[in-house]
DNA sequence: AAACGAATAT
DNA sequence: AATATTCGTT
């Protein structure tokens, strides 16, 4: 039960590199203790650290403590306190851990909830050993994933030059020249037709803003706060996303909106943090108005696909949900952004670091896969160069929607993945990002007051901080449809298994290190009290479903506030050491 | 000329 | 509301 604190310093699991899956830090949730128990000890046999827990809310308090403490946590969905679900999405927000949800009914909407929110996998219990031996694959697979983030974003050069060649885009995803000529083709050939009638072409192909898009423009973002040689712009951003049918205005017109919702963001919590609001906890959780309103779009896809293929129009199950967590994503990395727009460098929470994962996989294909790959002592901290090969997913791109709903785990994936990788590996620059974005410095005043406070935050009802719109598929499918692009199948990604390997390895570590390692504890008490608590519910994710509301809850978003609050000042430069935030990724996208 | 960013149009 | 376009600057 207990883990090692000494080594959990980068955000690897401590380093007994040598017997690989043995140490493996596990945190089991359940009410029942009973089962408790019996975990623990199954657990204990594979060679784990077993810590348990009958509360989820002390789980997330136990979590929350150490953010590095424990590798994988595996929570059951009916709890008294808080539903598994909740819980699951909290380790989501805040830490990025694996999580495995289990329960004894394996209902179908359930199971898909779980994994939906994030869950890698869902046990039903009883749970026998062989289902618990393998659990580490999870852990591995996101390590994995964060390498692959970071190497991508360490490869800047590199992306540009893809735009006119075929690369590797950072899904993993094959743009070539050959996507690009397709999709001139069809645009000259709509522009040709013209419209009449056929819905399917002269419309003007509007930008659809999806949230996998979004996350690729926050990715590009950061990196360019990142290098902080460069000046954030629309061109640069343009170029570093490496969406071949995207033009730098569209970019420009993205990053105005971007840059108001950021000052929004600002301005609201300035609000607050003189209010002084803390407490929040009564707060339930809808956030009625403000929300991010998200526009769900199942197929993560859409984006790259400007077709808007396959959207299920309408609705969506797998899609709310899917974006409610995507908003979060987006949220705490907005804010994280915001923050450092504002206050330019602090030491951020560690959670930001890798929190915003949210790859997670179906593993149990994987697992098999990344078993053989994985070479037989790996350390926790190392991910494996390049054992694996990338599997993309044959296009699937078809036309409808449909097609792709099957394999549901799909869908989660995608849009969680890139979360993570922006998350994770941006790091450090961040403060420089902020800052470039909203241009502190240079820029105008837009947050002066920013530097007071540390946040509190938030309180969320009614939402101040409203909205960074993405849109939903349906929507792209109206005004999208056709657009030209085909890369759309690059947005997919299956479960997470295509994981490019790394080529730099060194690089990612290096990078992964810095970003893990917490040097500060940020919060201050009491926020991160309060934060516990779990009252500040601050953000909103507005999504009108009602599924998601259902397991939404307050604590979820609470997370907003932390983030945000700084109390550096800002402005001057980044340090050295930027500490590690997640950027901003998604945000965007509210409605 | 190229790229920005704010304003304005759709 | 979300993007696209326009327009004056740099």
């Amino acid at each position: 039960m207990s883990f090692s604190a000494p080594s959990m310093e980068n955000g690897f699991s401590s380093p007994r590199n040598e017997s690989f899956p043995a140490g493996l830090r596990v945190l089991v949730v359940d009410d029942d203790p009973t089962w408790l128990k019996i975990l623990e000890k199954m657990l204990k046999k594979c060679s784990y650290e077993v810590t348990t827990c009958g509360l989820a809310r002390e789980a997330l308090k136990l979590l929350r403590e150490r953010k590095d403490g424990y590798d994988i946590v595996i929570s059951d969905v009916n709890m008294p306190d808080m539903d598994g679900f909740k819980l699951l999405e909290h380790v989501g927000l805040e830490m990025d851990l694996p999580v495995l949800m289990m329960s004894v009914d394996g209902e179908t909407s359930r199971v898909m909830k779980g994994v939906q929110h994030g869950a890698c996998d869902y046990l039903l219990k009883p749970i026998r050993m062989k289902e618990l031996r393998n659990i580490w694959q999870h852990v591995f697979r996101k390590k994995i994933h964060e390498i692959r983030d970071i190497e991508s974003h360490d490869s800047y050069d590199g992306i540009q030059i893809s735009r006119n060649g075929s690369e590797l885009s950072d899904d993993g995803h094959m743009f070539c020249g050959e996507d690009l000529a397709y999709v001139k083709k069809r645009k000259d050939f709509e522009n040709k037709h013209d419209d009449i009638g056929d819905h399917s072409s002269t419309k003007k192909h509007r930008v659809v803003w999806s949230v996998d898009l979004h996350q690729k423009f926050v990715k590009a973002v950061n990196q360019i706060g990142f290098d902080s040689k460069y000046e954030v712009g629309p061109k640069k951003i343009l170029d570093l996303m490496n969406v071949p049918w995207l033009t730098r205005e569209n970019v420009a017109s993205h990053l105005q909106k971007y840059r108001l919702y950021l000052s929004r963001l600002q301005k609201e919590n300035d609000l607050k943090a003189s209010l002084g609001g803390i407490k929040l906890s009564d707060l339930p959780s809808k956030d009625p108005a403000g929300s991010f309103g998200l526009q769900s779009s199942i197929n993560g896809n859409q984006n790259d696909v400007p077709n808007g293929r396959y959207q299920f129009s309408g609705d969506n199950f797998f899609a709310q949900d899917v974006d409610s967590k995507n908003h979060e994503g987006d949220l705490k990395r907005v804010v994280s952004e915001t923050k450092r727009t504002l206050t330019a460098d602090l030491p951020d929470p560690q959670d930001m670091r890798t929190q915003m994962s949210f790859d997670h996989s179906f593993g149990s294909l994987d697992s098999e896969v990344n078993f053989a790959a994985i070479p037989a002592p790996y350390s926790w901290s190392k991910a494996p160069e390049n054992q694996f090969k990338e599997e993309h997913k044959p296009l699937l791109q078809l036309e409808d929607g449909f097609s792709q709903l099957p394999p549901s785990g799909i869908h989660n994936h995608i849009q969680i993945d890139d979360p993570l990788q922006s998350a994770s590996s941006i790091t450090s620059g961040l403060s420089m990002t902020g800052r470039e974005i909203c241009g502190p410095e240079k820029i105008k005043p837009l947050y002066p007051q920013y530097s007071s406070n540390h946040m509190s935050i938030l309180s969320p009802k009614e939402s101040a901080f409203d909205s960074f719109p993405v849109q939903s598929k349906s929507q792209m499918v109206k005004h999208q449809s056709f657009e030209p692009i085909s890369t759309a199948i690059s947005s997919m990604k299956p479960q997470g298994f295509n994981l490019s390997c790394i080529t730099d390895f060194e690089s990612c570590q290096r990078n992964l290190i810095s970003a893990t390692d917490s040097t500060f504890e940020p919060f201050n008490e009491d926020l991160t009290v309060c934060w516990l608590e779990g009252d500040c519910h601050s953000m909103n994710f507005g999504l009108p479903n009602v599924e998601f509301t259902d397991y939404i809850d307050p604590g979820f978003i609470a997370e907003f506030p932390i983030y945000l609050c700084d109390t550096l000042t800002s402005d001057t430069e980044c340090p050295f050491d930027p500490p590690e935030y997640s950027i901003v990724d998604q945000g965007l996208f509210l409605s």
